[in-house]
DNA sequence: CAGTAG
DNA sequence: GGGCCTTACTG
DNA sequence: GCCC
């Protein structure tokens, strides 16, 4: 069996050496890259060699801008950009909140410059620096050298407005988004106690309700510690339906944050023996419900028998935990890769090396990374192409001259 | 299909 | 001017 | 909001 999240003990020996949290991710990582290296040799030079993409090449090679490109961010010493970055992130929220599809973009954009930002070694002060970050364009170099000399964004000031924190206590709500927030807003709900009095008029969904129930325990973050307890009994009961079962823990634990916004598992299991994990997810569920584990089912996989399902619900600790998002993908063990680079994020990360794939001519899901897509003049994907890699993260990394990343470096923070 | 989510 | 990740579920 |  493998497990993530547990291993050897950090140790905490020196005092600017304080062990990295992340020691046992490391060995997963390693192990991984073992296997690799002996079925697949890797040298500098076999970048020339990766397979061609069959569709349209890049001509000069995918431009920068790539966060997956980008070097890994230092970790944990202060940042003398942090006052810019707190502003940039009180903008995005409010941007967040917005119905329009352009403010998705300047979300977006947003996130790039913070990710860049929160990466970079030196104090900006001049408006040069400012606009050499990735995502800054003239109006987001503005903001930063506003920031810079009156330490306020107006902008923020003018658009802190009623609506927007109601909007932004609703869209909290599960399955509540910036179009139903304001909509509600519309409708004079301004609390959620509102919300919970006109269930019925604004037909509030079950997700929602859920939602809704749990409001308080849902917003806030999971403690490491308790995380990686919930992984624990989870896992224990998978393998007593399966001792070969394979269960992960990824999301922002597998990056190695000290707190969680919810628990992402993996769940798959090596068929060399004949036997495949169809089925588990599903006897899996019951037991976690008998345990008291699972409360609330958000997204219940609709055909229990396949290997590829995904489950989405509400569980905590018992008997008392606060309640957490629990997600649990189950996967074909040979889309592990895939699954991995997929589940593990961050979004950002995700969607940088996706638009990476595309550019050099593959395509990459949460399946694998894909040759020969055939794709409309607007990019748009009209065959699915050939399987290309999704075994291991590397292999996936290696096709597209993505240098390697622990998972602790696939955040932007 | 729109909206939401990962 | 048009793209900015990709896939899946819910109602 | 940025980039091609």
């Amino acid at each position: 069996m493998t497990l993530v999240g547990e291993g050897r003990q950090p140790q905490h020996g020196g005092t600017e050496t304080v062990k990295d949290p992340l020691v046992e991710l490391y060995d997963e990582a390693a192990a991984e890259l073992e296997k690799e290296q002996s079925s697949l040799i890797i040298t500098d030079e076999s970048q020339d060699k990766i397979p061609e993409a069959p569709t349209s090449q890049l001509e000069k090679g995918p431009a920068k801008g790539f966060a997956c490109l980008a070097p890994p961010q230092e970790e944990s010493t202060q940042n003398p950009n942090q006052y810019i970055i707190d502003k940039l992130k009180e903008l995005r929220s409010i941007y967040e909140s917005k119905q329009g599809d352009t403010d998705t973009f300047k979300v977006f954009n947003l996130n790039k410059v913070i990710g860049d930002l929160s990466r970079v070694k030196h104090k900006i002060t001049t408006r040069a620096q400012a606009l050499k970050l990735q995502g800054s364009g003239a109006k987001t170099a503005d903001k930063i050298m506003e920031i810079i000399a009156t330490g306020e964004l107006q902008r923020i000031q003018a658009e802190d407005t009623e609506e927007y924190r109601v909007c932004k206590l609703f869209a909290g709500i599960y399955d509540v988004g910036a179009k139903r927030a304001h909509q509600w807003y519309g409708m004079g709900l301004r609390t959620l106690e509102d919300v919970e009095k006109h269930k019925e008029e604004i037909r509030l969904t079950r997700n929602q309700s859920i939602g809704l129930k749990y409001y308080n325990d849902l917003q806030e973050r999971i403690p490491r510690a308790e995380a990686s307890a919930i992984f624990d009994k989870i896992r224990e009961t998978a393998m007593t339906l399966d001792g070969n079962a394979t269960v992960y823990i990824m999301g922002s634990y597998r990056r190695g944050e000290q707190t969680c916004g919810d628990i992402d598992l993996l769940l798959t299991r090596d068929p060399t023996d004949g036997i495949t994990h169809a089925g588990m997810l599903h006897k899996l569920l019951d037991r976690l419900h008998e345990q008291g584990i699972l409360t609330d089912d958000l997204v219940i996989p609709p055909d229990n028998r396949a290997l590829e399902q995904k489950y989405m619900g509400v569980g905590r600790l018992p008997p008392d935990g606060k309640m957490r998002r629990i997600d649990i993908l189950a996967i074909p063990y040979d889309q592990k890769g895939a699954a991995l680079i997929y589940f593990t994020g961050d979004d950002l990360f995700n969607r940088s090396i996706r638009l990476l794939a595309r550019k050099k001519g593959y395509s990459l899901n949460q399946r694998g990374l894909y040759g020969g897509v055939g794709r409309d003049t607007k990019g748009k994907k009209l065959s699915e192409g050939t399987i290309i890699a999704s075994k291991t993260e590397k292999e996936i990394f290696d096709v597209l001259g993505v240098p390697w990343r622990e998972p602790h470096e696939r955040r932007r923070k």
